[in-house]
DNA sequence: GTCTATTTTTAGCCTTAGCTAAATCACAAG
DNA sequence: CTTGTGATTTAGCTAAGGCTAAAAATAGAC
């Protein structure tokens, strides 16, 4: 007995919640109503799984206190991430599908595929370094790639910048931001930064200005232009 | 309520019993036992489930007397059938995977797919008409070509024919027939048909010949050659 | 420090899809 | 027409993963 030499199947969701608590998380704890909410879950749902999770030896948990991955349970979200942001990567750059479709689909495939499907499809896509929103993807070691850019919102006026990242799930901002070419790659200059209500004001490539508001700035991930 | 305008997820497994009782019974009739052992199911599984097959229009089952497809049903059983030789064929043509290690992975992730990722896929794949096994995939219209070839084991002796399906899931025998060459697209002379047990001989392009025992001359489809 | 509002947990229930063991049916052989 | 055997069904149980309503703990406001 004992969960000892792991890798059994572990059943669907088990994946999803190691994942929403390390996005929640990082290292420090989640709490319950979060996780719940994010898995459109009941609140009281949490408990029994938290409870079948840490017996799995994936997070510690104390009543009351919220919950944090283990060593395996980070290695394990960092699995699932791993397939979704293939996934994701196959899914636009070969399939065709719009940039905020891809989620969704992934999400189901993500817990289908085997690691052999997944390393297979990560050689077909040229083991790329990021998906297509420019999230780093893990690699099958289990490293992931510190991030080294921040969000637009913090930015100062007057100074270029490179979008590397576009940090948002919702379908609407993805599609917002992907007419308007704001998409990882991209390289825009920086007119104003309005401390009064957060709104940044850039200019693209093409001398299109664009004005960003509070959560638009938050998304999308820059670096500085030397 | 009814269940009118059909569509919504219809919970995995379902699409499972339906497939297989469309491989088992085709037009007719397929019995309990049968289905049970194809999904390694206990027989006594089978009951409850089929009446719940039933409730949703999609068999039509009287007790004791075994179960067959409603249209719906087929048309079901068609859209699973089309998503798997759909997904074996990108496996083995794009991921490298081996001819026998098709069927497992694509039995998975024939449940996870959506039909938008389906027909994307299919114009990915080019729309095949066969599989890799050389089995027809139904359209997305749920027409399936008819079979226009037989089994090896019924040719005449000293003609010529073409390989276009092997119609068989079994790991070890497709290793074997792949590792020989006896694969869709191939020809083949055939030099003997033994009575007695059966064992078909041939001759392949390269002059290499093949003895083949029934299991084996039954899962070779072939077409006479002119 | 107390008290109230918000979180979190407990208790008990539901559904799905399995299982085993025991009963029942169908059919073919006498 | 009876009977035995194998196929099928019923009955009752299990485990996951949800839910709601009610109880308990925490934390923030005074």
């Amino acid at each position: 007995m004992g969960e000892s030499t792991a890798a059994q199947p572990l059943s669907s969701s088990i994946g999803d919640y190691v994942k929403i608590i390390w996005e929640l998380a990082g290292s420090g704890a989640a709490s319950t109503t979060e996780i719940a909410a994010r898995l459109s879950v009941a609140p009281a749902s949490l408990t029994k799984m938290l409870g079948r999770l840490q017996e799995l030896g994936l997070v510690s948990y104390e009543r009351y206190r919220g919950a944090s991955l283990t060593e395996r349970g980070r290695a394990e979200a960092l699995r699932s991430v791993r397939r979704h942001r293939l996934i994701e990567t196959f899914l636009l750059e070969h399939l065709g599908y719009s940039w905020q479709d891809v989620h969704e689909e992934a999400e189901r495939l993500e817990h289908a595929v085997s690691d052999n499907f997944t390393e297979r499809l990560a050689e077909f896509l040229g083991h790329p370094a990021r998906d297509p929103h420019g999230a780093p993807i893990p690699g099958a070691d289990g490293v992931l790639a510190a991030e080294d850019s921040f969000p637009l919102g913090e930015v100062m006026a007057g100074g270029r910048v490179h979008v590397t990242r576009v940090h948002n799930e919702e379908a609407p901002v993805l599609a917002y931001l992907g007419e308007r070419g704001l998409v990882p790659g991209r390289s825009l200059e920086v007119k104003e930064v309005r401390e009064l209500d957060g709104v940044v004001t850039v200019e693209d490539e093409e001398g299109v200005s664009h004005s960003l508001g509070g959560p638009l700035a938050r998304s999308i991930f820059v670096r500085l232009l030397s």
